[in-house]
Parts: C-alpha cells; sequence; structure tokens
DNA sequence: GGAGCGCTGTATCGTATGTTACGTATTTTG
DNA sequence: CAAAATACGTAACATACGATACAGCGCTCC
C-alpha cells in the first residue's frame, strides 16, 4: 500500500527516464518544500526543463501540477496535525533492513557518550590544540579511513598534522620523529591487530602521548594510551560499526577548531588565498 | 523579537478592521496551509473577498502574496528540517545530552533515513552486489575516508572493489577499465569538487552506473547519477558532519554482505586460510 | 550501419491568479 | 444628525504560471 508521495516515488524511481529521475531526486532531497513552488523554480533546482517536471508528475498519476500540489500540502497538513505520525518511512513495516540497522546505530552513539565525560573530551581536545609539539593519526584496516578523516581536518587548522599510513616500516621510521610533546591518535577496534600494538608500545616509549580510539573490549594499546575512548560497536550485522567512533571524532575536530579558532580563522583565510 | 508570522499577526491583530481579522483568525485556525493556497481558496475560507486578503498580507508588512507565501514557506521548511525544534520549548528530553554536537548528528541521521526508502536501498544494495561488473570507489577532500571505508568492506566480501586513490590523473586513466556493468560510487559533499565532477561525467559517458552520496543540496554530479543518497550535514560546528552519509554507507555494506552471503562466507573463510 | 522509438528542451499559447481601480456601505466624528 | 473618513466588495486588468506542440537528439534494436 503507498500512502505518502515519497512512498509512490520511491516505487517508481525505478522505471523513470534520467531527467525526470533527477526531479524525483531534488524532490526526495528537499521534500517536500521544492514541491510546493512554482513549476520553474523546481526545474532550475533540478536542473532540468519545466516539461520535464510536468511529465514527472503527470507520470505520478496526478493530472496536472496543482492537483500535485495540492496532495502534497494535504499530506503535510496532516503531519502537522499528529506529530506521532509524522513519518516520511514506515516505522520499520516488518523488519526493514535499514532501521534495526540504524536503531542500533542511533544507541551505541548514545551509549558511547553516556561513558564519555565532557571533561575527558576537552582534555583530549586541549592536548590536540597543543600547537607546541605535532600530531600522528593511524588506523588499523577498517578504521584507519576514520584516522585519515581526522586528519583531513586536522591538517587544515593547525600544521605538523600526519597521517601515517602505507607499510608498517614506513611508520616504524616515523618514531624517530616522536617525542614527549607529540601526540599519537591511533584507532584500533577488534579485531585488534598486532602491528599497531608494537607500534604503540615503541611510541609509547618515547613518551609520546597516545589518544586510543577503540571498541568497548578495549584493544591491548589501551595499556599505553594516556587517554582512551571506548565505542559501542555492535549492529545486527556481520561487521562491527565504527559510526559511534566517528561521531567523538568529528565531535574533537569540531572541539579542537573552536580552541584554535584565533588562529585557525587566519590559518584557513591563508589556505583560501592560496587556491 | 518576532520569528514567526504567528506571532506577527497576533501581535497586530488589534489594530486590523474586521474583515483582515477574519482572514488572520482563520489563518491562525488553519497555520500555515490556508496561506499556502490561492488568495480565491483563502478568501473564500475566511468569507470575505479577495482584495481584503491582499490587504492583510500588506498590512503584515509585504510587497505582494506571493512574499507572503515564500515566507511561510521558508518557516515551514526550518520547522521540517531540525525535528528537535519542532516542539515550542525543547527540554532536552533523556537527561539533557551535554553535547549539542550528537543531538545535531542524530537528527541527522533520522531526518537522512526519513528520505531514504528501504527500496533504495535494497536497489542500491542489489547493484553493488551484482558481480557481472566492477565496483569503483572516490570521495572528495575530506569525504574520501568514507570511500576507503567503504572500499575496505566491500573488496573483502567480492572481488573488483577499487579505490581510486592519488593523483586526479590516475582516476582518469582508470576511466578505461570502466563500462557499463560497472558501479562507481562518489563521495562530494560541498564544497563541490571540480575534479569530481568532471570525473563523474566522462564516468557517465562511458555508461558506468553512478551511485551519489551528497548532502541535502545535492552535488551537480547528482545530473549524472543512478542513484542518489542525500545526507544531512548540519552540525553546530565549524565544519559540516559527514556521520549521517557514514552510517548509510555502513547499512549498505551491511545489506550487500548479507545479499552475498553464500558466497561471501566461502570467501571469507578462503581469506582466513591465506593469513 | 540504418531505421525506429523514446526522451528532452525551446518556443508558444491559454488561462488562472494576483492586482488595482472604483463605487457602495458602514462607521466615526463634529 | 450630517458629513467625512474608512472599510469592503465587484469587476476589469495584467502578468506570470502551467500546459502543449514540435523539433532535435541519442539510444536501442534490427
Amino acid at each position: 500500500m503507498i500512502s505518502s508521495i515519497a512512498e509512490l516515488i520511491a516505487d517508481r524511481l525505478g522505471t523513470m527516464p534520467a531527467g525526470e529521475r533527477r526531479a524525483a531526486q531534488t524532490l526526495i532531497a528537499n521534500y517536500p518544500m521544492i514541491g510546493l513552488k512554482t513549476v520553474a523554480e523546481f526545474s532550475a533546482a533540478a536542473g532540468v526543463s519545466s516539461p520535464t517536471i510536468l511529465r514527472f508528475v503527470a507520470r505520478l498519476g496526478f493530472q496536472n501540477y496543482p492537483e500535485f500540489q495540492s496532495s502534497l500540502q494535504d499530506e503535510l497538513a496532516a503531519q502537522l496535525q499528529s506529530p506521532a505520525t509524522r513519518t516520511l518511512n514506515p516505522p520499520s513495516p516488518g523488519g526493514g533492513t535499514a532501521s534495526p540497522m540504524l536503531e542500533a546505530t542511533l544507541d551505541n552513539m548514545r551509549e558511547t557518550f553516556r561513558h564519555l565525560s565532557d571533561r575527558q573530551l576537552a582534555d583530549i581536545a586541549a592536548r590536540l590544540a597543543d600547537r607546541r609539539g605535532k600530531t600522528f593519526l593511524i588506523g588499523g584496516r577498517f578504521t584507519d579511513p576514520l584516522a585519515r578523516y581526522m586528519a583531513a581536518h586536522l591538517a587544515v587548522i593547525q600544521p605538523d598534522v600526519f597521517h601515517l599510513a602505507g607499510q608498517e616500516s614506513m611508520w616504524r621510521d616515523r618514531l624517530i620523529d616522536m617525542g614527549k610533546r607529540d601526540v599519537l591518535v591511533i584507532f584500533d577496534i577488534r579485531r585488534y591487530q598486532d602491528s599497531l600494538v608494537r607500534f604503540a608500545e615503541k611510541a609509547h616509549q618515547r613518551g609520546v602521548q597516545i589518544v586510543l580510539f577503540t571498541d568497548q573490549w578495549l584493544s591491548p594499546i589501551a595499556r599505553f594510551a594516556r587517554h582512551v575512548i571506548a565505542g559501542r560497536t555492535a549492529v545486527p550485522s556481520a561487521w562491527d560499526s565504527s559510526a559511534a567512533l566517528f561521531v567523538v571524532a568529528e565531535t574533537l575536530i569540531g572541539a579542537v577548531t573552536r580552541q584554535l579558532e584565533a588562529e585557525g580563522a587566519k590559518r584557513i583565510r591563508e589556505m583560501e588565498s592560496l587556491r
């Protein structure tokens, strides 16, 4: 049964030609406000011509554009009157693929942050914002992208940020550059990688401050870490989820940026001008 | 300070003549839907003539009726996009989470999935699981780690998964390997990168199926994309958040894994034995 | 490689919509 | 109570909007 226009679109998206599909996608992306504007505005937003928009609504079964708009308005009105039923997607009909996954992920995040004090986050942010030392980031097989993500952002607002990539021998050689004032951010969830543990140990011996992102069972690296962030990773999937750790990373990026605002702003402006 | 039109009306209701007051009252009663309809319908509902409606909106300070309608639409859009602020007095449910960053991120995810049908996810997963073609992944400056993350997982469960890294010229040369049966997954949020757009266009010309992860304003690549996933990225930070897209990526990874379970399991066992 | 089909954009058209002018009704004030 | 001012509706107007006809183009299938 199809109750909302959004469902109707999703249902027929596959059978639509390219232009109309673009119309459909821009409508979904800004649902439903774009559909309440004029055909001209809608077509401009979608990057197609007006007739394509009209053909699109015709394909959905409407006689004309005003009728389509009325239908959208009715839907909106119904939503506004009963906030409980303001679901665009039916609330997980019969074990949908997405919903349990999403629910678990949201729970993971709430749980992760519940065990994470503001104080701890602030401490780590302060450490990362301390410009007297360098910042190194590294991750495991599946978590290295998180290290890259964080490095890409931090590198914009401060100098001396390095992501350690490539062969194990490559980063081992970088140990020589690391000292007491430096920070090493490690992402390691199970199955924990021996190479990372060895690396962390050597860095620790050199006095490097280690910030560890791991799962709730704690990587052995936690022994050497100054700060440990334990994220929930369990989801109904064959894989573990790194989403909670990802959000912690983004939160830290935001916090560091705020602390470096003064210098950071100047630096970012300089960067812009270099383009 | 007056932020909504409803407040504006309440403010000036006393100074209005009878006819316009009736207009104001019917608008408040069916706020804001009546205001989105035509002048004729509005006037009929209020039991007054069309010019009265126009004088009413003029008194509110609008130059003409369309301007008034746009203002109402903007207000509605703002409400719809931030479910947290939907309730007039958000009492921060669930024991006041300290981090507004987290709250915004959770909202973004809910909102993103609300605009994402199970059908669409299933379609994309099926496409990614189709082993007749190759899968390429690439991302922008800050989103490339997401491409890597997805590639790292997909590569485990099926062959012919390639992450496109390095110089622009590198991936451009890989175009020669791409054809109709292949899929190109692109991550591109603003500020959209020209190099990616060019690349997407060329790939599209070769008949490659493009799956685009972007923000709600849609990268220009949406023009060429077969599937578009529009994630919410707004957070109280200097940066945009890719967390919602990350979760969608994980969801897709899970779905593809499930579809390839039979072959995938065998493959994973083979891999394990290779260690 | 050629013929047919389907999709898309340009240009044109008709019309519904917002707008304005004007006359009448109603209220207000001296 | 009279006269003026304000408010309101009717009707004509102009514009902007949606709709349609048509031609160019790319694609698929012989």
